[in-house]
DNA sequence: TAGTGGTCTAGACCACTGC
DNA sequence: CAGTGGTCTAGACCACTAG
């Protein structure tokens, strides 16, 4: 039977002749139930070996065909339990990737942070606002600029807030080369598991215009960055804030696999 | 036969030491040797083959190290040709994932657009620089003002650039509630592969101003989103202009497996 | 044409989950 | 405990790439 390579037989998806793999066909043959209904989200598919049976299909290809609907964040697997439908709908369409979070916002390499006022700080509504913490909570704050050898003009104004028991990690250095959830992660073994971004437009007035050399009233892009572990504790939040055409954020989508439906 | 060189390993099903699986060895050895600098990037691995007489393991065990090399974005394989070293660090630490590129800036469900201005343009050295086209094509584009039934302020002003060939498909419409590129996709069948994202501050003066009603130089976020389908042909570019507390753009990174190191 | 990676089979033992 | 998914072996045929 289907020894080999199907060529011409195309059992499982109606219509179009596939030269497709086989894992793909069934991949996609249980893709269609999904959305279907026959496997609702939340509900169990059946294991490996009563796919195997249905689809006359080794478990490796089998396997493949799961791996498959894995990837595409369509189902959830665990030894010992089973398969279980966590969507319905092919997600991950689009996907950005970093091979780090400090790519996220990334500076020329001789850029340094230049850390001018530091100290306790008790979040206001204000600042509650401003970087989603509760009012009353306690953080660590530490605020500077971003400089660069090559220009007398500074890249950003940066506040930097962590949690009081990061305190002396940086609570030392007059200036740093290394982001500080780096260095939190290094030192403290804390590793990010999440990290939520806001982008929006702002004004720079008053003391702030002075010291980032810009006129009262200047646009700026500001950044709000919350990292959380994987606990989902909020343990660094920074908010930058960069004056027009001293920064550009660029960021590249790429479809992700998918292709068929 | 088991010729083992990272330390912690050796491998013997029956043992109880072990506690990696094997491919997961394998590709930490691999990976240890790419960092070396045995592979340098852009040479060759060893084929398939070879890896499993120096690992005495199967195919399918080598594979599955190799697939973990391949979806930490550390090599790319063809069939026939062999295995190239990309990458000597593991990357895709962090993931955006988006379900569908209208995700992307995401307006609330009662706006639309309102379309003011369109024709044929040709690309000027600003418009370049801006859309990041060449000096002397032609785009068909349609201007106009993203609005909302709920706020007399509109949300943004948004300049579209298509090829002529998709100029017909958008020409005829004085208001949209669908985003240019799905129209695109569907009536076409061209798709999106690919968008290059710039994010950046900007300042809103004369005409503009006035018709988003904001002061002679008011802050505003601008993204200018490219397009491009699979042959990497740029089809759509868009400029949107957001003045100060008018929108925002948030995004959410998850940290993508991994784990190791 | 020789050699590569892609797919596939038919077995096997194991670690883990839930009853 | 029976049943699940995770790993692994030893074979095989195929589609593709390059010399």
């Amino acid at each position: 039977m289907n020894k080999q390579q199907t060529g011409t037989s195309s059992v499982y998806s109606d219509g179009v002749a596939s030269s497709e793999p086989i894992y793909l066909q069934i991949a996609q043959d249980l893709l269609k139930s999904i959305r279907n209904g026959d496997y609702p989200v939340g509900s169990m598919l059946p294991p490996e070996v009563r796919l195997c049976e249905h689809y006359g299909a080794s478990r490796f290809t089998v396997r493949e065909a799961l791996r498959w609907l894995t990837d595409h964040n369509l189902i959830d697997r665990r030894r010992g339990a089973g398969t279980t439908v966590k969507n319905s709908e092919p997600s991950t369409s689009f996907v950005y990737r970093l091979s780090a979070l400090s790519e996220m916002l990334k500076y020329p390499e001789d850029t340094y942070r230049e850390n001018l006022v530091s100290g306790m700080v008790q979040v206001d509504p204000q600042l509650a606002s401003s970087i989603g913490s509760e009012i009353g909570h306690e953080w660590y704050r530490i605020g500077g600029l971003r400089k660069s050898d090559k220009s007398a003009l500074p890249i950003c104004w940066s506040d930097i807030y962590v949690l009081p028991e990061f305190a002396p990690l940086i609570a030392d250095e007059a200036t740093s080369h290394e982001p500080v959830f780096q260095r939190i992660e290094r030192e403290r073994g804390v590793m990010i598991a999440n990290a939520q971004i806001r982008i929006f437009a702002s004004s720079i007035d008053g003391e702030l215009a002075r010291i980032l050399r810009v006129s009262d009233g200047s646009p700026a892009l500001t950044f709000v960055r919350r990292y959380l572990d994987d606990t989902g504790r909020n343990f660094e939040t920074t908010v930058t804030i960069h004056p027009e055409k001293r920064f550009e954020y660029a960021l590249e989508l790429h479809r992700d696999g998918a292709g068929g439906l």
